[in-house]
DNA sequence: GCATAAACGAGACGGTACGTCCAGTCTTGTC
DNA sequence: GACAAGACTGGACGTACCGTCTCGTTTATGC
């Protein structure tokens, strides 16, 4: 659970917050977004849904960015990276899961509204940074993981190193992706991802020989 | 100018729309843009900073997000890409010009906002490409040109396929740098646009070769 | 009218308030002080029933208390007084009629709110006064200039106790009349008002003997 | 104490009723009325006051009206009427101290509130006679037996009419104070006083002579 | 040069959501 | 079973913007 912690131990008096509620309000969340995108959403419609009232929603989450990032952090941990035999197969399958994810219209519409709003918030981007990226980050590692047990991959014994180009990676590919998909508005086939796939590929060779 | 063919000729009689106008209006956007940010920005403010009524505002444009396109396309214009002397130096160059970019806070905040908005307005979503996307994509042809007439890359027969090409590198270079910027909040610095550099040139240089 | 001055000449430009809304919201509040009483009147209840905007509502009033003083306001304009034949039977009548009025839900239920409101709060206390005490006031100088005509009183040459005396024999109708009604909650019926009136007769007629 | 019967024996099992909290719920409300008046007060505050939970308040008093009224019933117990000599001086004495009372902030606030609420509140209207009216009433009766006992007014035969006088003098003399002091805002001083009190003595002389 | 007609500023309009506050109830664990 | 604590539903608060509208005013053109 993202926001576990906040649900801890308040001190021990009082009555207990309803645990049910929480997933109820995260599922309402998507559900409006999903129908009426990100800048038609209302604190007033999400507690509606979820049948519960809106001071419950405040004494919760700060704000609608708040809960949103909470709300589709979830759906990013649905990505899952099976072996799919060789690097290049595993990549190719997580892009597609990926592009998949953000053709799902809760996504498309709250990723880069979050985003927009934390260029001024500092705390909502400490938010989406451990709710979603540092948290997708762990598929990169176990895709390197997985290449190196394979030979794919030299092994990097510099620790720093290691992070960098895992950053790098990850950037890279849910950088362009996004940007194929949300910015450019073109769609993300298996004709685009192979021929991005291979440009990787070849980038990764290239730079971990060197 | 973005907007141009929107004052052309609308009949005959009548007072003409001010021209000053224009100018003034993109320029307070830009300005309230970077004092409020995209959330807190509002059309009133933007009327007032203008010295312009508010009707003025709704007459040439139909909302925020299409106000606010206009007014951040324009900065886009700016990027340039001088000849730097290799393929590897011209795109050196072009991320740090775009990175600085977006550590204006107009642009940044505007960037991910707007794009959010198109998610659920197919008319936006144009405005967007042609605004700012294909206008942009002209730095990746002529860098391609140049590189292919230094001999750095090969020429490209299909058009089709030259075509694909921009579009992936144009994806790849945006969508990266505005990951690395706005999504993972970590810093565009020399270090990291040689190693970003560098991987992508490997992929290009495989690539084109097979 | 009560808020006449509120609507003059606020500037030239812009557009001008509705004439209509503010004889509208008055009836509104009127009904919904009867439907719903002082405490369960609501300011959102008011501007559905007027069929305005609450800003509406706010734009002209500073908040419940100043629109319920203008809106009952107007019912005490209603009381008149017809002559009767003598002093005595003046009295009577009037007193008669003000409890009819204040057996009007909205007068009894607002009356006192706004009084007690008016406690802590001196812009309020001046309202009631000039919108309510001193328009009600005339009534007493009527009687007392017929009663002088018919030769009942005597006159007073001393303006300032002529005006205290106005005041006092005010204050000594009107709250016994309330408080009669609304605290006691005794009926005012004509036996009560002929006890009434012949003791307030009595003490005129000495003190101004004296 | 007002709401003694509500305390008697519960039953017989479970921890009893806190004698102490009534007592400090009370002067909680009397304080917070001071400070805050009638409409600002809230039951939360109150119990925060009283260092009680708010289910104890509302275990005792049904809402705010209730609790008020019998926090304020106490200081209208306070009025005495000690012998001054003449009925006249004791009329000007009681005169004084209840205008005295009324300059009090708590009790400005909290009657003519109550009195409000109770237009739309039977159970409410019982309370603030049992309360408050009723209680008071002995102040007229004990200064009409005194001044019975002086020879300043007749035996009344007949019970009933008794009783009317009783309740038409407590009406006149507390109506007109309040009316005075908290509709018409003007003070109630010993000139003024002087001259109610000599209208009342006429009428009351006129009056009981006929 | 005078009428026509559109664009202009000002600001009121009906709506809608905001985030806060309070009412009154309910659910804990403790006394 | 009363108590302190505090979370709960529900709903009004007063504010802020939205996008539209209605004014009176200004500024081009075309007759």
């Amino acid at each position: 659970m993202v926001s576990a912690m906040r649900n801890a131990s308040p001190g021990r008096t009082g009555r207990p917050r309803s645990a049910s509620a929480d997933a109820a309000i995260l599922a309402a969340t998507r559900d409006a977004l999903v129908e009426l995108g990100w800048s038609k959403l209302t604190m007033s419609d999400v507690s509606a849904r979820a049948g519960v009232a809106k001071t419950t929603l405040y004494r919760r989450w700060a704000g609608k960015s708040e809960l949103v990032v909470d709300a589709v952090a979830e759906l990013f941990d649905s990505l899952e990276l099976p072996d799919r035999g060789s690097l290049e197969a595993d990549i190719e399958y997580v892009v597609l899961r990926f592009a998949e994810l953000l053709r799902r219209p809760e996504a498309r519409t709250a990723l880069m509204a979050v985003v927009s709003e934390s260029t001024r918030d500092e705390a909502l981007r400490d938010r989406i940074r451990s709710a979603i990226v540092d948290r997708q980050k762990r598929l990169v590692v176990l895709g390197r993981e997985r290449a190196q047990a394979r030979g794919e991959l030299p092994y990097e014994e510099d620790e720093f190193l290691a992070g960098s180009t895992t950053d790098l990676i990850f950037d890279v590919i849910a950088g362009t992706v996004v940007h194929r998909a949300l910015v450019s508005s073109e769609p993300v086939d298996e004709l685009w991802v192979a021929a991005f796939t291979a440009l990787l590929m070849h980038g990764l060779r290239g730079a971990t020989a060197a």
